[in-house]
DNA sequence: AAACAGACCAACCGCAACTAT
DNA sequence: GATAGTTGCGGTTGGTCTGTT
């Protein structure tokens, strides 16, 4: 249902005006004339465009208050530069999104929160309008079925990134020393690390989604195995879906939308697309096209923003579990699934080559105590110094807390949140900072109700197998 | 066929950041 | 450093379209 300029409502009368506006303003401006100029509104007519697209033919984008003067169309700066971005400028993709597109958006808007603009650069040919009005939308939709505005892999890496530490994730994410650079090595992010430190920065809220920087950290040689290795019978992994969004963490292999700048040639994937603006790295070319990084001293790290989570802040459910495919909504023993969440959690490591710290001694000697990060070994990010390869059993310890949180919603139910975490869970209604966002706080859209069930036809996120939406009993 | 509700889309508004003077 | 102008961004609104009753 596109509406094409050429569709909006065009009366003559106004095409007249915009027409006469020309000449008279050109006049004007020769004469001096200060007479305030009665802007128009509303939908732009065909001849509009054309002025517009003629006048930035001739003197090229930027200075669109200058529009005004000097072709005379009664349309203020704002209204061209919106107009010619969202709708004249060439190599705009129209229609629909494709499933790639839209799971691509779920996890842009998983890390970055409400960044439209910041989205749209990993978009081409998408606007920030489009990206906006398509998420605010669909997710309407979605919640007003009760059903997690995420799909399932979404969840599992902000589930997985929980974990990270924020004070080793964020001023990488925005560090100018490693913004563009290829730095892809745990000393290189060490240094960064403690240059950002050394800059003032601190801070203690955990990483927003990680696992495109997790891998980057592997030298761009972490890659899903081929075939998948999600291989038990009882591993919910074994679900193509999860395989077929691994493109996702598949390096210099394929991206899912054929990432192009507006003005160039499809490239393959970089770990900077996969790191969705936080990535480490990439090189010069890769960066252009990156939406821009904060050259503020103070690193200013974009979390997901509480647009969603301000409207309903839920610990994960059965729900989430079910969507991960993790038994659905009856879990009736804890401990029964500790063996198959154990085997699941290996699987998800190999799956991205990750040694976990207990199997992998360091092999680097590395003063901050890391484990060997010989290109295949994920880091592993622990606070405080400590060396890693003692704190195997922690990890597995956390990667068992996460996934027991997504299964266990009810065990950290709001009256036993943690002090810790209390203040993220103020309970204002007032939207947060994204900033203030506490990723282990995030709501992933996952109804407490129960398990969720699908009717509409967005509810299926491309998944197969269990993980489909539409396999989920009805939540509301 | 008409009425209604929801979805979709384009555009506007206000604010903040940036830049030039 | 202060100020004005410009640009970019995100939230919101209003109109149109589409599907349902």
């Amino acid at each position: 249902m596109e509406k094409s300029p050429e569709a909006a409502p065009t009366s003559s009368p106004e095409e007249e005006k915009a027409a006469e506006g020309v000449h008279g303003e050109e006049a004007a401006d020769q004469e001096g004339d200060v007479t305030p100029l009665v802007l128009k509104k509303g939908p732009w007519t065909a001849a509009e465009d054309a002025m517009l697209t003629d006048h930035v033919r001739r003197h090229g984008e930027g200075n669109w208050n200058a529009v005004q003067r000097m072709t005379g169309l009664l349309r203020c700066g704002k209204s061209c530069r919106l107009r010619w971005t969202n709708h004249l400028r060439p190599n705009l993709k129209k229609g629909s999104f494709s499933p790639d597109e839209e799971l691509l958006i779920a996890q842009l808007h998983a890390q970055l929160g409400n960044k439209w603009a910041r989205m749209a650069a990993h978009l081409p040919g998408r606007t920030d309008n489009e990206i906006k009005n398509y998420w605010n939308t669909r997710t309407k939709r979605r919640q007003r079925s009760g059903l997690p505005v995420y799909p399932p892999e979404v969840q599992l890496q902000l589930a997985l990134s929980k974990r990270c530490r924020y004070d080793e994730f964020s001023p990488l994410a925005s560090s100018p020393q490693l913004s563009g650079t290829t730095a892809t090595n745990v000393q290189e992010l060490d240094a960064a690390s403690a240059a950002a430190a050394a800059a003032g920065y601190t801070s203690s809220r955990p990483a927003p989604l990680d696992l495109a920087r997790q891998l980057a950290v592997t030298n761009q040689t972490v890659q899903f195995l081929s075939p998948p290795p999600f291989s038990a019978p009882s591993s919910p992994w074994t679900r193509p879906s999860f395989a077929r969004n691994a493109q996702y963490f598949q390096f210099a292999h394929s991206s899912p939308v054929s990432p192009s700048t507006p003005n160039g040639p499809a490239r393959p994937a970089t770990p900077a697309d996969l790191s969705l603006g936080y990535g480490v790295g990439g090189g010069a070319a890769d960066q252009s096209r990156l939406p821009p990084l904060s050259p503020s001293p103070g690193p200013r790290v974009e979390l997901p923003s509480n647009q969603l989570l301000g409207q309903q802040v839920m610990p994960p459910t059965a729900a989430t579990a079910a969507g991960l495919g993790l038994g659905g909504a009856a879990l009736p023993d804890h401990q029964q699934n500790a063996a198959s969440l154990e085997k699941m959690l290996q699987e998800l490591h190999d799956a991205i080559k990750v040694v976990p710290p207990a199997l992998a001694p360091a092999a680097n000697g590395d003063a901050g105590g890391r484990p060997g990060v010989g290109g295949t070994v994920l880091e592993r990010h622990v606070g405080g110094g400590v060396p890693e390869n003692k704190l195997g059993g922690q990890h597995r310890d956390e990667d068992m807390e996460t996934l027991f949180d997504l299964m266990m919603p009810t065990l950290t139910a709001p009256e036993t949140v943690p002090p810790a975490a209390a203040p993220n869970q103020s309970g204002s209604t007032s939207q947060p900072s994204s900033d203030e966002q506490d990723p282990s706080t995030v709501d992933l859209g996952v109804d407490l109700q129960g398990a969720g069930g699908a009717s509409s036809s967005d509810q299926d996120w491309g998944l197969d197998g269990v993980c489909q939406w539409s396999n989920m009993s009805r939540i509301c």
